[in-house]
Formats: C-alpha cells, structure tokens, sequence
DNA sequence: GACATATGTCCATTATTCTAGAAATATGGA
DNA sequence: TCCATATTTCTAGAATAATGGACATATGTC
C-alpha cells in the first residue's frame, strides 16, 4: 500500500457513520448485510447512508453485489491486512512494531513491543 | 481504544501533509524533529504545518517540547500501537488477523493470514 | 536593548464534506 | 401492467477543513 492509498482509507475511516457501517459489517464476516439492514441498525436515512457506502465504495474498503431487490455490501478483509501492514511498516518503528512472514503457516507475524518498551539511547 | 478515539486519528492521517509529516517523524525515531526542518523537508509553509501539527498534536498523534529556540515534534508511538491494536480487533475478523499476549517476551503477536484465505461456509 | 531565528496565532478566502428531501432506477410479485 | 420494496442519484444548503499572508510571541546572541 503506497501512501496515496493509505490516506484514502483513512478517509474513509475517518467518520463516525462509515467506521460504524465498516465495524458492522467485519461483524457479517465475508456474508456481509444489505444496505437496508445497516442503514436501519444504526439509525442512519438511507440515501445519507448510500453516500457513505459508495464513499467507502471508492476508497475499496467494501464491496457490494446485486441479490434480487437488495445490495449486499461485505467488508474488504484484505484491504485492512494491508492497511495494518503498512501502519507497522511505514507508521511505526522496528523498535515498537515488527512485521515478518512465517514460512510455515503463510502468514505474516506482527510483533508489538507494547509491554517491554526500548531502552532509549542516552544522548 | 474506542470508536470515538479512532475516528480522530483516522482523520489526523487522513490527509497527505499529515500523513508526511508523521511518516517523517517516525523516521526520526524517540529523537524527533524541529518544526522548521519538517517545514522544510516537506516544502509546506511553516504556518501550513503548524496549523497541521497543532491538529495532530490534538488527535494525540505527536508530543512536543521546546528546546532553545527550536520545538521538536515527535512521534507517538504508543498511539500507533494502539491503533494497529485496534483495527486488527475491531476492524478485522478473526479469520483474517489475530491478536495474542506472548507472556514470554510481554509482547503481543498479530498473525495476519494473508496467505492462507479461510474456507468459505457453503451455506 | 536591538536584532535574527524559530514557531505560533489570527484572519479571510476557498475548497471539501455531510446531510436529507425529492425524484429516479431496479427488482420481484400479484 | 401496477404496485411495493430496496437502493441510488440529484440537488442545495450547512458545516467543516485547508491555505497562506500578516502579525505576534518566545528564545538566543551581540
């Protein structure tokens, strides 16, 4: 994830509406919820919600297919992978987070320094 | 971290002078940065950039501390941890990334599966 | 104190984003 | 075809954010 790309996702994280509608539907998992079902769960009118969907659309973090009358949206998993990735690669230091792939199980291993913090460098 | 919190540095990234600036300041490492060389290695205005850092340093993005004549910003690196917590919590699925406590080294390990796509649920 | 340096604050302008009413489009069923 | 349902698009106003010039403040040096 190049940084362009980044500041678009964080955008469209940037808000209470949409990062509410992302976290539900983390929750449908890869089913994901029709456009009504979110806009009813948080209270939002639906064409208000439906800008915020398709912002969300634009920016990749979800996706959406036709099921007869409804629209299912579903949550973009691996764009959040990436989007983590590149907070530990590019946002933060191999002092308080690591990233590194394990050849064994495929997955890439985050170490996050939280409870043994470095010893700073006296000047 | 809660919703409300991470919205705010959401929207303290979110913007691609911010953004730079905090990419910066983490290469700068514990040691931090002085407000004009930032300026100048970004090619922003100083105002511009005080503007955007005071913005930061209000998402509790950056410290700051006066030396000489000089006040050197600094990245938060906790807050970074925090947020990487956050989205592998409560923006991913378990499927898809994982979070522990490692009780040996007091670190926490994330498994991102990246390479190793769940088996869907046929319903 | 006078001056240069480093940074922040104030302000007005411009640009962008959010909101929701009204109308439009797409689908399925009687 | 007619109607209800599900969702999007259009639109305009309101709110918020970004920009940079001009000025203010704080620090260090002579």
């Amino acid at each position: 994830m190049d940084i362009q790309k980044a500041i678009i996702v964080f955008d469209a994280l940037s808000q209470e509406t949409r990062l509410r509608v992302f976290r539900l539907l983390v929750e449908h998992g890869t089913q994901g919820a029709p456009a009504g079902k979110l806009s009813e769960a948080l209270d939002v009118p639906h064409n208000t919600l439906s800008f915020h969907l398709n912002h969300m659309s634009n920016a990749g973090l979800v996706a959406s297919k036709r099921e007869g009358r409804s629209i299912i949206y579903t949550a973009n998993f691996d764009l959040m992978r990436d989007l983590i990735g590149f907070l530990v690669k590019d946002c933060c230091s191999v002092e308080f987070a690591s990233i590194r792939k394990d050849k064994k199980s495929g997955c890439s291993i985050i170490e996050l320094a939280d409870c043994c913090p470095p010893k700073e460098k006296k000047a």
